[in-house]
DNA sequence: CAAGATATACTCACTGAGTGAGTATATCTC
DNA sequence: GAGATATACTCACTCAGTGAGTATATCTTG
């Protein structure tokens, strides 16, 4: 019911600022949160049904979400969650916060931000952008001291370092490009 | 026990078989597999000690390894662990497996196969670099055809096909300057 | 030389990720 | 009229990963 303890988690691994998102543009219930994922952002996350109900559940008992009943004519009853005043908060602040520089953090956790800041302001966007590559410019100034400070004989993690430093340099050409790849160039 | 079921998992995100890989090796203990994880395999895996000892465990159920006490005369006693014939035989399969073609895996699994590898032999080393050369330019050219096939209007989901073509192909150019800066070219 | 940090070695209980099979009805398709 | 597909969710499970706790021995430092 409570959470005495807080999640022991970054937790932003899991899509469940995703369905914070959809459900922050209107409430709606499992099933249709888990087409709008496969539909809309299938791309970026991959996940199965019961892995949403999983999801719901966990938000409800914490109470960042709360779900309602509705039966229907013919069809089977469904709930209808909405965010509670928590989980709306949890979700703005989720919404205007930076991811770290880990390559999966920004493959899927800034992506999903991105999506849920182009359908509520451009501007929100374009500054969310800003702030990404920002990030991972120092993460990779980071990177590259260690990378000079292993020692040479120190070959494989050399060589680990090497490859996610162009993981995020990639990244990085690719969120240059992304402003003009939706469209919205200017 | 025994499992009746087989494993639903891939299961080669999580370090199992860096724990085999060290085992195959030698027979040791968890403490121990924990320093070598973190000093030589820092880079790829970042695991916490009971982490080791949770797979450890799991491993030992699934009758893939088998552990002995060793009391020592000051030090505390410890489990000296070593593959069974079914682990042994799994690791070496799995050493030879080329990875898949997602971007994690090939980070995390494909970079373990290739420390192993290069611990026993550097040939087996250089056919590994080369399958896994040719998955990746296989899965790229999905991609890119996934892409093309991708409404114009799912800008989203290009968006986020793109990212994952950039991951790739900045994996193919560090998998082509690995060989050479492992020291070994030729 | 005593107090405290660090190293050795592992255990336990927990939350959360993710899967797969199962349930039940309604509508669409051939 | 039979069978596939869509709607909607439940349950029980395995595995990932954390954090706190236990107990002793050795090293460090004032």
């Amino acid at each position: 019911m409570s959470i005495s303890r807080s999640s022991p988690y970054a937790s932003a691994l899991s899509p469940e600022f995703a369905i914070s998102g959809f459900l922050a543009q209107r409430p709606t219930h499992g099933y249709d949160l888990y087409q709008r994922l496969t539909d809309e952002l299938g791309q970026v996350w991959y996940i199965s049904l019961s892995q949403v109900y999983n999801i719901l559940k966990r938000l409800e008992d914490q109470g960042l979400i709360l779900g309602e009943t509705e039966t229907q004519d013919k069809l089977p009853a469904r709930r209808l969650f909405h965010l509670t005043e928590a989980g709306q908060q949890r979700f703005e602040t989720w919404l205007r916060t930076p991811t770290g520089c880990s390559v999966r953090a920004i493959r899927v956790e800034f992506t999903t931000r991105l999506y849920f800041a182009l359908a509520r302001e451009h501007s929100l966007a374009h500054s969310l952008i800003d702030a990404q590559a920002a990030a991972i410019r120092s993460g990779l100034a980071r990177l590259e001291t260690s990378l000079d400070e292993l020692p040479a004989g120190q070959r494989f993690n050399r060589l680990g370092l090497a490859l996610r430093i162009g993981q995020l340099t990639s990244i990085l050409d690719w969120l240059g490009a992304c402003w003009p790849d939706l469209g919205l160039s200017e």
